[in-house]
DNA sequence: TGAACAATTGAAGAGTTGTTCAAATGTTTG
DNA sequence: CAAACATTTGAACAACTCTTCAATTGTTCA
């Protein structure tokens, strides 16, 4: 394909074959959609600050309610979908239930983003 | 409970300390959101195709929408987005537009999200 | 100059998201 | 068992997002 684009070829064709170059050389169209499902999750400053929390400490949703100063509802409403996507994981103590960071590379991706915002001013 | 009777602490006290603790060791407010703000802008799709494009080759926005099968505003649209994030840069040439990734972070973060989704399932 | 082209912009509309409130579930303890 | 408590859940609503469409800007070249 590389060798096709060196030789005289009218644009046209030549441009089809750009598109065709570049499609195949990304990510599948699904994995590109995971990917995107995954930074929502972290596209939001109430569910960042979460795991920020429970990179310090397992915590009760109580507890988190109190730190984030917000009702015990709207935090267990983003552990839900923190949960779902797998960065989370709830643990039943009694009555309450205590949550913790499912997977290491949660911190690891936010590090990444605080680089860049870093070296990015 | 039993546990802070032995430390003989007035448990009002004690869990305004552990939210004091939290709050102190967590990024700042600040930080936090602009961080949150990041990764909105990795939370689509489209967005994070144009950058998967982008990192196989510097296009024109005509290209971008081609490869895409979107409209050319729609591209334009994401690209300003993109823009402001600093995460691409374009160069005008003539009457196109060449964007290009601006940062080397930007894969380095896509790349650790792909390697979550991998090792996650 | 003006026609053709590439890209940007603004407004509009459909769809999605995050919080609130009220109700429900499930657990402990007197 | 009933009361107290921690958490979850569902519905509702305001706020936001993404694409589309039409209009606009800015460039080339005949």
């Amino acid at each position: 394909m590389a060798k096709r684009d060196e030789l005289n070829l009218d644009s046209d064709f030549k441009e089809e074959k750009l598109t065709d170059f570049v499609r195949r050389k990304i990510a599948s169209e699904e994995k590109i959609y995971d990917l995107a499902e995954l930074f929502k999750v972290f596209g939001d400053s109430t569910r960042t600050k979460i795991l920020c929390c429970l990179e310090v400490k397992d915590l009760y949703v109580g507890e988190l309610a109190e730190v984030l100063n917000m009702s015990v509802s709207a935090v267990s409403h983003q552990l839900r979908v923190l949960k779902n996507a797998k960065l989370v994981r709830g643990v039943k103590e009694g009555k309450e239930v205590k949550y913790s960071l499912d997977d290491n590379h949660v911190m690891m991706i936010i590090s990444c983003g605080l680089t860049h915002l870093a070296e990015r001013d």
